[in-house]
RNA sequence: UCCCCGGUAGCUCAGUUGGCAGAGCAGCCGGCUGUUAACCGGCGGGCCGGAGGUUCGAGUCCUCCCCGGGGAGCCA
């Protein structure tokens, strides 16, 4: 007999099934004893009676949580069993009886102890939800460069020269060579871009800031796209439209999950409808202010700055056109006023903060001398980079995406750490 | 780096004005024919983060250190 998945049980009602998984929990009132197994898709109730061999009764009562096992019965709906369909277990058999009890309890733990065993507690109850979220979105953000015919591109993670400042690098002797890790692969996909067209690449990126905050990991996801020929406008455009196939999508396959972690599709929906706001820097400045927040002209935002914007607008918005001074060297500046660059972050809802940051670069070589002069940069590590201006330069725009956040906001999770398999936090490398 | 909170049983925590170290869960033993983080009865379990100090006496008060958490700045 083969294996069935749990999530596919409801198709195979009134027939005998093997299912294969963990103990999760176990409840018992003497003559009839339940087992709760998990195998990655879902969790289901399997009911032990006396009718069952005396080998399978005895298990029932005596597997430890996380035993791993084999479980065969007939699947019939119930609605006294939890997610609706249950086993009538004729047989179990172990596969791996722990020695000692396993280490996360069904009640609360604290944050400090959950960390210490990621390893193990990525299996709980909402972690699995969370995990198979990330997955959706991670396939649905290739799905959507695919159908629109960007190409699939990689960059290298140790990199001799930084994109922006060395102060948040992880430094790394390559061989006798100062070299880093990389903190966005952009200025090699503005090279790919110029071979491709249309490019796009997912991968782990590194910032040595001593941030501690729910919004921050020192190694996150970035999902980074580039095109040949986009100007700011398009720009907006493109991430508007993966934003909202990335949320729509999840939605859609991962109902359950969202479900599961008690996570409000129809809002998520509601709050990806077409168009985004957006506003200046400007015009977000002088909202910030209203709304009572201290910042002058010319500041970043801030955490509280950020919650502002989001709580005002219940929905994403693009904040666009930032002074020059507080952004990097490769954005283009509007030609209409040289004192801002086309460049735009994108600011989730509820709090989650910007999840994109993109804008035009700058396509001329003497543009990008004067700017990386404006920044007191040394010329000689970008000449690769400036020899994309000198054959065949052409306008061209792209974005970053940190994953993390977009699995933060979609599954409505406290804090980001939750949104990755193994987070590297300022605090934590181990496991 | 700065500000705030915490560290007591395997886990989550309580511990009064300084006066014998506690509970729930987990574990083990027993009970229960539909449980829903099941429930009921019993048992075992402690370098109170570390070092110093005050005191007749410190889990409790003071100093320093270590570790964790929350937030800020910076960013995606």
């Amino acid at each position: 007999m083969s294996q069935v998945y749990v999530e596919d049980l409801p198709q195979h009602v009134g027939n005998e099934v093997l299912i294969q998984g963990w103990l999760w929990n176990k409840r018992s009132s003497g003559k009839v004893r339940f087992v709760l197994v998990r195998d990655g898709t879902g969790w289901v109730q399997g009911v032990v009676t006396p009718d069952a061999d005396s080998a399978t009764f005895e298990l029932a009562e005596s597997l430890p949580q996380e035993s791993s096992l084999r479980m065969w019965g007939t699947v019939r709906a119930d609605p006294r069993a939890p997610g609706g369909h249950e086993l009538l277990v004729r047989k179990i058999e172990a596969v791996h009886i722990p020695q000692q009890p396993f280490p996360i309890g069904l009640k609360e733990h604290g944050v400090g102890f959950l960390m210490d065993h990621r390893h193990l507690w990525m299996r709980m109850r909402k972690q699995v939800p969370i995990l198979r979220i990330r997955d959706s979105v991670l396939w649905a953000i290739r799905e959507f460069f695919h159908q629109r015919g960007f190409v699939a591109t990689e960059v290298p993670i140790i990199v001799g020269t930084a994109v922006e400042g060395t102060t948040t690098l992880f430094s790394l002797d390559y061989f006798g060579q100062p070299a880093y890790l990389s903190q966005s692969g952009q200025l090699y996909l503005e090279a790919t871009c110029a071979a491709l067209g249309k490019v796009y690449w997912i991968g782990p990126v590194f910032r040595a800031e001593k941030s501690k905050t729910r919004k921050h990991l020192i190694e996150f996801w970035m999902a980074e796209a580039e095109q040949a020929f986009l100007d700011h406008q398009g720009n907006l455009q493109l991430q508007e439209d993966l934003v909202r196939y990335v949320v729509e999508s999840v939605v859609r396959c991962r109902a359950r999950e969202l479900e599961e972690l008690e996570r409000d599709a129809t809002k998520l929906r509601e709050e990806v409808r077409p168009p985004f706001a957006r506003i200046t820097y400007d015009e977000a400045i002088r909202l910030i202010q209203g709304r009572g927040v201290p910042i002058h002209h010319g500041d970043d935002f801030g955490a509280e700055a950020e919650d502002a914007l989001s709580q005002e607008f219940g929905r994403p918005v693009f904040v666009e056109r930032f002074p020059r001074k507080l952004k990097p060297f490769y954005m283009k500046k509007d030609p209409t006023n040289p004192q801002v660059v086309l460049c735009a972050d994108l600011i989730a809802p509820e709090g989650y903060g910007e999840i994109i940051g993109g804008s035009q670069r700058v396509d001329t070589e003497q543009e990008l001398l004067e700017q990386l002069g404006e920044d007191n940069l040394p010329v000689e590590p970008y000449g690769w980079y400036l020899d994309l201006r000198k054959w065949g330069s052409v306008p061209h725009s792209g974005f970053g995406l940190g994953v993390e956040r977009v699995v933060a906001w979609i599954a409505g999770l406290p804090h980001i750490r939750e949104a990755i398999p193994f987070a590297r936090t300022l605090t934590r490398l181990y496991p």
